[in-house]
DNA sequence: CGAAAACATGAAAATTCTTTCAAAAAAGGG
DNA sequence: CCCTTTTTTGAAAGAATTTTCATGTTTTCG
C-alpha cells in the first residue's frame, strides 16, 4: 500500500514545522510549497491525495487559488486559516474545498480530518453504490434505484441526486450545485435547479408538496436526507 | 499545570486588597498596576491570561488604554467599572472588552467570569463543530441540531445563533450583533434583534419566559450561554 | 415609588424566495 | 431531416422570511 501524499500550501514555518512532524510521523508522504505559484506547480505534478491549502498566502489569493485548482482537481482540499467567520467559510465550501479548519488548530483534530476525507475519497472510487433510505445509487453502473424499482432520470437530473447523495444530511448551496452539476458559469442561474429539484421531487418523493429527501433550505440552499 | 496570571490595573487600594484575597486564594498568580502607564507595561511583560481593567485610571483614561492593548494583546480583558456608567460599558466591548462588572461586584461573580474567559480561551476553535451545552452547530454541514434534534432555522436565526454560539459566555453588544449578521448600515435597528431573539428563544428555550441560553443584558446586549 | 427608557412579542405588511406550469430552444436518435 | 426527449427560459402563483408596527411588560434610575 502507498503512503498518502498530501501537499501542504502554508507560508508560516512553524505550521510547516508542525505538519512535517504530525503528518511524516504519520506515514504521509508531505509535499510543501511556499506560494500559491509553487502550489499549483507541485499539484500538477504529484497529484496529492490531500491539499491542505492556507488562506492567507503571500502571491495568490487562496480563494483564487482554490477556484484555479478545482479546475482540474478533484480530490480533497483542506483550508487552513485564521479566519472563522462564516462568510469565509461558506465562500470557501462555494469554490470547492472539502473541509474548513481554523488556526491555531490541535494536530489531532487536523489528523482526524485527514483521515475522514482520505477514507471518503476512496469510498467514492471502490464502494461504487451509495444508499440512502430508500434510494440506492449504483455509481457504476450509473443507475438509481427508489425501492427497488429502476428510476427514469435524465442525465442531469442523475447528476444532481448523485451530488445530493453524497452529501447526505449537509446543506449545499445553490452556487455549491450549480457548479457541480453544470460546471462554473452557471452560478447565477438559480432557475435551472428549481426545475430540476421540482422534477426529482416528483420522481423520488412520495408526496411531492411534503418532501423528505430533498429539503428546502430558504435563502441557502437544499438538503439530502 | 502553571497557574494562570490575572493583571489588575485599579487604583482602588479596596477593590486590590479584595482582588488580592481572592484571586490568590483561588490559585491565580496576580499582579498589579496602579496606572494605565503600568498597566501596559506589566501587560506587556507577563502576558497574562486575563487582565482585569478599571476604566477609571489616574493616568491614561481606561477606553483609550484598552484601544492600546488591543494593537496586539489578544486574550481575555475584563472591565470594571462604577455603577451607572452603561454608555461606557457598551464602548468598551465594543472596542474589545472581553466582559465587564459593575462596582461593586460579588466577588463569587468575578471569579465565575474569570473561570468561563480562561476556559474560552484555551478552547479548541479550530472545530467545525461547536457544541454548547445540548446545542450542537455543524458549521460544514450548515445544521444547528438542538439535543440531536435539527432545528429549523431560517437564514438570519442560523447566523445570529452561530455567532452566538462562537462567543459563548460572553456579552455582545447590539452593534456587534446587528453588524455581524445584517452587516454595516444596519447598526441602528436594534428592533431586528428583539424580533429575531425572541424567535430563536422560541425555538432553542425550554421557557422563553425564561430563557437559559439567550440573556438580555438591558442596555447593552446579549449574552448566550 | 413613578416616570422614562428598554425590552418582548404577536401579527400585519412588504419583500424575497420558491414552486409550478408551459412554451421555446437545443440536443439526440433513428 | 424529422420526431422525441431534455434543457432552458419566462411568468405567475404560492410560500416563507424579513421588516414594520402596535401593545404590553420589565428594567432602570432619580
Amino acid at each position: 500500500m502507498n503512503k498518502p501524499v498530501v501537499l501542504v500550501i502554508d507560508d508560516e514555518p512553524q505550521i510547516q514545522k508542525l505538519l512535517q512532524i504530525n503528518l511524516e510521523n504519520n506515514g504521509y508522504k508531505v509535499h510543501y510549497a511556499m506560494t500559491g505559484k509553487e502550489g499549483l506547480l507541485l499539484a500538477a505534478n504529484q497529484i496529492p491525495d490531500v491539499i491542505l491549502l492556507d488562506l492567507n498566502l503571500p502571491d495568490i489569493h487562496g480563494h483564487q487559488l482554490l477556484l484555479e485548482l478545482r479546475e482540474w482537481y478533484n480530490k480533497a482540499i483542506i483550508i487552513l486559516s485564521v479566519l472563522n467567520s462564516e462568510e469565509n467559510i461558506v465562500k470557501a465550501l462555494d469554490n470547492g474545498a472539502t473541509d474548513y479548519l481554523t488556526k491555531p488548530f490541535r494536530s489531532g483534530e487536523l489528523l482526524a480530518r485527514i483521515r475522514s476525507v482520505i477514507r471518503r475519497n476512496s469510498l467514492d472510487e471502490s464502494s461504487s453504490v451509495l444508499q440512502i433510505g430508500d434510494i440506492e445509487i449504483d455509481l457504476i453502473a450509473h443507475v438509481a434505484k427508489l425501492n427497488n424499482e429502476v428510476l427514469k432520470l435524465t442525465a442531469t437530473e442523475y447528476n444532481l441526486l448523485v451530488l445530493f447523495a453524497k452529501n447526505e444530511g449537509r446543506v449545499l448551496t445553490h452556487q455549491q450545485l450549480l457548479k457541480d452539476v453544470w460546471g462554473v458559469g452557471n452560478q447565477n442561474d438559480t432557475q435551472y435547479l428549481r426545475v430540476f429539484v421540482a422534477q426529482l421531487r416528483k420522481k423520488i418523493e412520495k408526496d411531492p408538496n411534503q418532501p423528505k429527501h430533498i429539503i428546502t433550505e430558504s435563502g441557502v440552499g437544499y438538503r439530502f436526507q
